[in-house]
DNA sequence: AGCACGCCGACT
DNA sequence: GTCGGCGTGCTC
């Protein structure tokens, strides 16, 4: 019997390995399987794709699997059929994808290690040799292979290391870094004997009575470790270490809360209920109760036998949220997200092969949890771009999800109060069923919001009167006020904070990003250059807009208003997180008069005693530049805005230097069909999603030298590209050296997904993984264009 | 990715 | 002539 094995490779080929007679558990689609792999036979691991009586490779070549170690498959067979596609869409490699999704408590590697030998026999070495046994000083003596040859940097490496091995300077060392899953301790009945304690004398009845018990359940029948141990010492019982198996346990359901939904929300849970499948998006302003709606669709769902996932944006998987949760469906939940231990991640994605939990929250990764009987996948805060892998394989959590439910036939939610551009679009064009939240749930109004024009009224600063007043007004009330004020984007070079000017190109629209190197705004998408602008065109000021972030708002408001209490809540103050959880707690108990935050403060939290918003540069870019911008703008300001008057009215003061721009104009008037309506006219004509598919090649140079071959190569391959995209020039990244690499990048838009797979395919078969010693990455549609 | 092999120029 | 830089190809 041979089994079929994807490795965590670069590389779009799979490999057979013979099942031996002696093997843990029996080969199955979708198991673990540990395999010797390559000239040195370091073990490796892999997953099952396929199992065969024959196969159609020289049996002489095929080595034998080393084990297999689990009873279950890691990945359910639609879970394989998910990555497969992640990998063809993305641009990926099938097992670095799945690899990538698999949490890495489950792997064994053996990997190669040299070490000085003792004592050091007195040889003549070559300079080269020299310099490895130097390194090899410099780290106590031991190293792995990779790491030693990245910092010795010589070609020959391999070479003077063999021959190094051969003198007896160094010697070789296999090491295995073992998985993280459980092992479940057993106690197992040996023999009878005379026992003193009346505890020790029931224990060893029972066991002879079942023969072996896990030592868990043992400990929850109140017998102590050391009544076992005692037993143990005395040899009348063993304990063994086994691998959990699977099995399935029965699930309990609270009781219900009874909560009367309001017509539209009713509307949407019914239809919900009723649906075995399909793609639907949840519309609805704060407060319209839209995760009343889903928990309860997603109760109903647990009440059938099928399990729910929950998918959460980043910085929303909080206390708070998990209480809400809770509060239908008690402590069994599944948690699954980034920031876990190895051993955790195992421990959850166990539960979920098992049934055990029947919901899930999670952030991106979890949309791979292969969870028995999925029923019903909610994607919370659908716009928001941490759904976005930043690594490879570079996937859309949202997008793997509403894949995940075609394939696997259940119906996936997407939940919004600003739904991103394309989720809007689709559910124009009726690819996805929009259940629309009319009324809120809350008796609080909407703040009321005050759109202030900071080129025309009298400020301080950028704070305008009318915000200075209000602050003013609100404190005194004995309430808090939020201002926020988007974080400073390394690219806002060209912005001026008197007019609010922005330099774009003339062909694209697009901001243009100032090269430090060449001194020269370089447009991403068309590659024009234009010499930078030091003076505003418009209004004559000088573009200076170094460090306006939060640190100078809090430094200018403590000269304003002396006595507040002023509290900053930002990347730098909340990187701890038990120094946010803190401020977060302060601030709830009314600590603070006045906090001054980016994204971080507005996103998970509820403030009671907030009740005045103040948006200081609304209009402000954050981040890259790129397409997107007025779709964040628009995004931002209402949710800035919403943090207002939770609990008792409020009101929301939204300073622009254009208030013009839809973004920030139908922002602060609830305009949002308006706003999505321009917004798409503007991205059709610039040829940008939805109306097209984007991808971003990004190049890597160790050396700049090596920017003639990539040129050779990238326009031999544009040609052929061409047939499939419209490809923009080669343009060096305006952060040229990133840890030491040249970046240059080239952004391709294309009319169809079809299109967009075929690309990708040319792509990975002209440009291996590294050519050249040239790396490369593909993103499919990225959150940035340079 | 990680490693072996084989082809060229340049140097003991 | 060999050494080592570099590109290419294989891994079951």
């Amino acid at each position: 019997m041979f089994v079929e094995v994807v490795l965590d490779i670069p590389l779009d080929r799979t490999f057979y390995y013979k099942v031996p007679e002696v093997i843990s558990y029996p080969p199955e689609v979708g198991k673990r399987v540990i395999v010797p792999f390559g000239a040195n036979d370091l073990l490796r691991t892999g997953i099952i794709v396929s199992v065969k009586d024959d196969v159609d490779f020289p049996e002489e070549k095929i080595k034998e699997l080393f084990d297999i170690p689990d009873d279950f498959p890691l990945f359910t067979p639609s879970c394989l059929e998910l990555c497969r596609f992640v990998s063809d869409y993305y641009g990926g490699y099938f097992g670095e994808t799945l690899f990538s999704f698999l949490p890495g408590g489950f792997e064994v590697t053996e990997s190669l290690f040299v070490k000085l030998s003792e004592p050091t026999p007195s040889v003549k070495l070559t300079e080269n040799e020299k310099k490895i046994v130097e390194t090899l000083k410099n780290s106590s003596g031991k190293l792995k292979v990779s790491t030693l040859r990245r910092r010795v940097k010589l070609s020959s490496f391999y070479q003077v290391l063999r021959n190094l091995v051969s003198k007896s300077v160094v010697v070789r060392e296999e090491l295995i870094k073992r998985d993280s899953v459980p092992r479940e301790r057993f106690a197992v009945f040996v023999k009878d004997g005379e026992v003193r304690g009346k505890k020790s004398r029931e224990l060893l009845h029972y066991l002879k009575e079942k023969g072996k018990e896990s030592v868990n359940t043992l400990k929850a029948l109140d017998f102590s470790l050391q009544v076992i141990n005692g037993l143990v010492k005395k040899g009348l019982i063993e304990i063994v270490e086994e691998k959990v198996t699977l099995e399935n346990r029965l699930w309990e359901l609270k009781d219900t809360k009874k909560i009367k939904l309001t017509p539209s929300q009713e509307k949407a849970f019914k239809e919900l209920v009723g649906a075995k499948e399909g793609k639907f998006l949840l519309y609805g302003v704060t407060g319209s109760g839209k995760m009343e709606v889903y928990l309860k669709v997603a109760y109903e769902v647990v009440k059938r036998g099928k399990s729910v996932l929950i998918l959460v944006p980043e910085l929303l998987l909080t206390p708070e949220l998990r209480a809400r949760v809770e509060s239908y469906f008690g402590k069994n939940i599944g948690i699954y997200h980034g920031k876990l231990t190895p051993k955790e991640k195992v421990s959850t994605w166990l539960k979920a092969l098992r049934g055990e939990v029947k919901v899930f929250i999670g952030t991106r990764g979890a949309v791979m949890l292969p969870i028995k009987d999925l029923g019903l996948i909610v994607v919370d805060e659908e716009q928001d771009s941490s759904y976005k892998e930043q690594q490879k394989p570079y996937y859309h959590a949202r997008e793997v999800a509403l894949k995940r439910g075609e394939i696997e036939k259940f119906p996936v939610l997407l939940v919004s109060a600003t739904p991103s551009v394309e989720t809007y679009y689709r559910s124009k064009l009726g690819e996805i069923k929009l259940l629309e939240l009319k009324e809120r749930v809350s008796t609080v109004p909407l703040p009321y919001i005050k759109l202030v024009n900071l080129q025309e009224t009298e400020r301080i600063s950028i704070f305008s009167k009318e915000l200075l007043a209000a602050i003013e007004n609100t404190v005194k009330k004995g309430e808090q006020v939020l201002l926020f004020i988007n974080r400073r984007g390394f690219f806002a070079k060209s912005f001026c904070l008197n007019c609010g000017y922005v330099a774009e190109c003339s062909d694209c629209s697009v901001p243009l990003v100032y090269h430090k190197s060449e001194r020269k705004l370089i447009c991403h998408l068309c590659g024009k250059r234009y010499e930078p602008i030091y003076r505003c065109p418009k209004c004559g000021k000088r573009l200076d807009f170094f460090g306006y972030g939060t640190e100078r708002v809090e430094e200018e408001l403590r000269i304003l208003f002396p006595k507040f209490r002023v509290v900053r809540l930002d990347q730098d103050t909340v990187k701890n997180p038990e120094v946010g959880a803190r401020l977060i707690k302060e601030i709830k108990e009314g600590k603070y008069d006045v906090i001054v935050g980016t994204q971080i403060a507005t996103k998970g939290h509820n403030f009671p005693k907030l009740t005045l918003v103040g948006v200081l540069l609304a209009d402000l870019l954050g981040g890259a530049p790129d397409y997107r911008t007025s779709e964040r703008i628009f995004q931002l300001i209402v949710h800035t805005t919403g943090r207002a008057g939770r609990f008792k009215p409020g009101a929301a003061i939204v300073q622009a230097l254009k208030p013009d721009l839809p973004a920030v104009k139908y922002a602060a008037t609830y305009k949002f069909d308006e706003f999505y309506r321009e917004e798409l006219t503007a991205r059709e004509f610039l040829g940008f999603p939805p109306f097209t598919k984007t991808l971003l090649l990004e190049f890597q140079l160790e050396k700049l030298a090596e920017f003639k071959k990539l040129r050779e190569k990238f326009e031999k391959i544009k040609n052929e590209l061409s047939l499939f995209f419209s490809v923009s020039d080669l343009t060096p990244a305006p952060l040229p050296k990133v840890s030491g690499r040249y970046r240059f990048t080239s952004f391709l838009r294309t009319s169809s997904e079809e299109k967009l797979m075929k690309g990708v395919a040319v792509i990975k078969e002209r440009f291996p993984s590294t050519f050249s010693g040239i790396r490369y990455k593909i993103e499919v549609e990225p959150m940035r264009i340079v």
